[in-house]
DNA sequence: TTCATATTCAAGAGATTTATTGAACAAAGG
DNA sequence: CCTTTGTTCAATAAATCTCTTGAATATGAA
């Protein structure tokens, strides 16, 4: 009864599968995913970490080993500090992937995100449309996460313009350039802030829905100059 | 202590990561992982699918239930059958980011198809390469999947070679030309089988390591003609 | 109607995962 | 040496997931 599918090859089958269900199950927890996105920025320490993502610290090292378990992060031992960051790119497209089908697919994740990001003007979505403004030379580029993940690299050419140097005014700008700001990449929202804040003041300012991981993904290289 | 993050914004994010979390969670099985890479192919019964991943008919249809639930696959019922078939193609390119990912990093996976693989002959692995060898007409493009799969959407120009009308010579071929065959994908083994058959009966014949769904996420369309 | 078929539902035992707790370890500074 | 700091380990209860079982539903055929 049925085609008979050889023995041998069902358990080969198990084991592949086996294996491969490991990788979703490292991700299949919320802090672990908020922790893989944090490590896809740059290294950094576990109480780093598990401040930013509201853990203790112990369990928040529970977590990073099980994603180290399955070669998602790596960690870096300097003294008694353990940096932790993602192992390649190829994570970052996991995560990716994994972005587009929620929102594709699943109702509750376009509603929390139509819900909290309103509705946002779209911003600037290819890389090609990007740089084809880049060209004209009254045009900057902002990059508006913190100064750490800045100096760690970023897109070339790129002006660091973290949130709270907008807010307090430390980052001074000039009026007459038209300005193209990214952060993260599509579903971090400092870039959305730094929109609304230069907009208020007065400035010309687009959101580009693209990051440094997806400025990598296109096979380019970051910056670490400037 | 610590750059403070706003409660209403860490409230924001526990939502989206739970939302995002659901995803990663439905394919952490590997039965799950079995049933959603076997529906990209084609749209197939409950029965049907539980009878090849080798599982209980209820259990089957609780797992396919819960991928469903998170929009990764889709049911069309037909009288009392019940078609299920994943949602789109951005769900095969999860599943590609997954391979690739746990091929990369993952010692284990890596292990398993080098055992089971051997050292196998890499294959042609872009489209670019593919396609300029299909411009000589002494090559043709053969399709080792199962006559089903192929009636359900090939690759233009593809002829059907399944694995069962190889052996049985029920599928002859012109020895005056050279082969080029495809099966499911990248980690699809039909492919390398029906190479090995034609390989030991005197045929020059090369793997393509990439299949329809690929050949979909290029942007283009697939041929149910021939 | 009755029967057979394809699928789904519901409940429960057994296994796995999670967050917490407190202890253990290892590096650096005094 | 002792103390502090950053991290890891080990044990546990609570929650969740998995598979099986047997019943329930729903369609189509006789």
């Amino acid at each position: 009864m049925k085609t008979g599918t050889p023995r041998a090859k069902r358990r080969f089958k198990d084991d592949v599968y086996a294996a491969l269900a490991r990788v979703p199950a490292a991700i299949a927890n919320p802090h672990r995913l908020e922790l893989l996105e944090l490590l896809g920025q740059r290294p950094r320490t576990v109480a780093d970490v598990a401040g930013e993502a509201g853990l203790s610290i112990a369990n928040a090292s529970q977590h990073l080993q099980v994603l180290a378990k399955c070669g998602l992060v790596e960690v870096e031992r300097h003294g008694t500090f353990a940096f932790y960051r993602t192992t390649s790119v190829t994570v970052y497209r996991l995560l990716q992937s994994l972005h587009e089908v929620a929102n594709q697919h699943d109702r509750a994740i376009a509603e929390v995100f139509a819900k909290h990001l309103g509705d946002r003007d779209r911003g600037i979505e290819d890389w090609e449309k990007a740089r084809a403004l880049m060209r004209d030379p009254r045009v900057a580029l902002l990059d508006a996460r913190p100064a750490e993940e800045y100096a760690a690299g970023h897109l070339p050419k790129a002006i660091n313009a973290p949130l709270e140097g907008l807010r307090s005014g430390k980052v001074s700008l000039p009026r007459s350039k038209r300005y193209i700001v990214y952060c993260r990449g599509p579903f971090c929202t400092f870039a959305d802030d730094a929109v609304a804040i230069l907009r208020e003041r007065g400035f010309d300012a687009t959101r580009l829905d693209l990051g440094p991981l997806e400025w990598q993904a296109a096979g380019r290289q970051l910056s670490n100059v400037g």
